[in-house]
DNA sequence: AAGCGATATTTACGTCGTCAATATTCTCTT
DNA sequence: AAGAGAATATTGACGACGTAAATATCGCTT
């Protein structure tokens, strides 16, 4: 073994998934991802300025996952809008429920800060299908159609609280946690579906921008 | 100051919250519980086993709280089922905007095991205010009357994730953070709204039941 | 008044994050 | 090729934390 690690970072971070997968969010310490990757406890260290920073990298890979098994869904689904929203909808949950504690840890992070650059642009991707599979979704009330942006956040809403209740098992029934997401397939059809296009480059107006 | 405190138990609850309020989770220990009350850092062993136990009970006391919100809000509304309902739904947000830590900690928790009581009970004493401003809301997807439970379920989850998201800075504008539920004004017009009341018995049926 | 259960303190141990000092390896310049 | 300096890793130390065991004090019952 080297005492040089070659991607000591990488592997730091990937111990921290690893951990998170198997013992939960309580074992997750600088010190326990060190030792797995069977380095000393301080080499982190060099790193990342501290555990909120190591945290901070586990996010930005967890928000990489998540747009990789939203994407995935849609891959499989029809291309019509409303599959696509559908499909978008349940790889953010299949991702909450694979994934609990990390779930859970990516969304207790503060807001990520212009410096983080690499979590504030994985979140901002993760984001950006939202924003595209909600683009061609135009409700309207009271026949005023809603502004693109106000759809985004009440798709998201409903999806990441229902996903929230379902990792943090506040959800009764069984076959309710495990996704259903009631009334987002149903309901689809009572909004009008219009020819709506992403506004501008979606990796610039993330929800951190 | 006499050797036996009096009421330890509700005083280190009452310093969990303070902490919680004045310094965030972070600062949640057993032994700073302990110093602020003014009692050795072992104290507080004698009321709950460990600092689980005490976050739980702290938990409790948020649950209470939040129905407490929940009701001031709708006490303050007109009678109509859709003005009970929102005023429910933005108690949730007021409490979850004025309490971000706390609202946190509530829903990290596991789901209250049969023998946590208190905040099994409180939990569900929450729960049954939702279940009953939901009830005479009978939206109908494709004319199929949609179940109350699974009514509760789109509306917590849709309230329960816009108040995550904003306690967590997830939303871009702050005007969407300080709470208008978008649509859950606007959209309630389109629900019917029938004569459906609470079935049972509330506090056998809540979310951890 | 005595004693017992409830409550609080003291002391101790292991783990954690963090820091400073030191050691090793890598890389670049010459 | 050689050495200097940067990058990376180790060691040792410190204080805060959760937890446990042993001890001390209080208050109530009899």
């Amino acid at each position: 073994m080297a005492y040089h690690h070659g991607n000591l970072r990488q592997a730091l971070v990937q111990a921290g998934l690893d951990i998170l997968a198997e013992e939960g969010i309580s074992a997750l310490t600088l010190r326990g991802c060190a030792a797995r990757v069977g380095v000393s406890h301080s080499a982190p260290k060099n790193h990342f300025h501290n555990l909120d920073r190591l945290i901070a990298a586990i996010g930005a890979e967890g928000h990489r996952r998540l747009s990789v098994a939203m994407l995935g869904k849609m891959a499989d689904a029809e291309p019509s809008p409303r599959a696509q929203l559908v499909a978008a909808a349940k790889g953010y949950l299949a991702f909450a429920l694979d994934h609990p504690d990390l779930f859970r840890l990516m969304f207790s992070l503060p807001r990520p800060e212009v410096f983080d650059a690499e979590r504030r642009g994985a979140a901002d991707e993760s984001y950006a299908i939202l924003r595209r599979v909600c683009a061609p979704i135009v409700p309207r009330i009271n026949g005023v159609p809603v502004a693109p942006a106000v759809v985004e956040t009440m798709v998201w809403s409903y999806v990441h609280g229902y996903a929230s209740l379902a990792v943090n098992n506040r959800l009764r029934r069984p076959e309710e946690a495990m996704g259903r997401l009631p009334g987002i397939e149903e309901a689809m059809p009572e909004f009008e579906i219009g020819d709506a296009t992403v506004i501008g480059d979606a990796s610039a107006r993330g929800p951190t921008g």
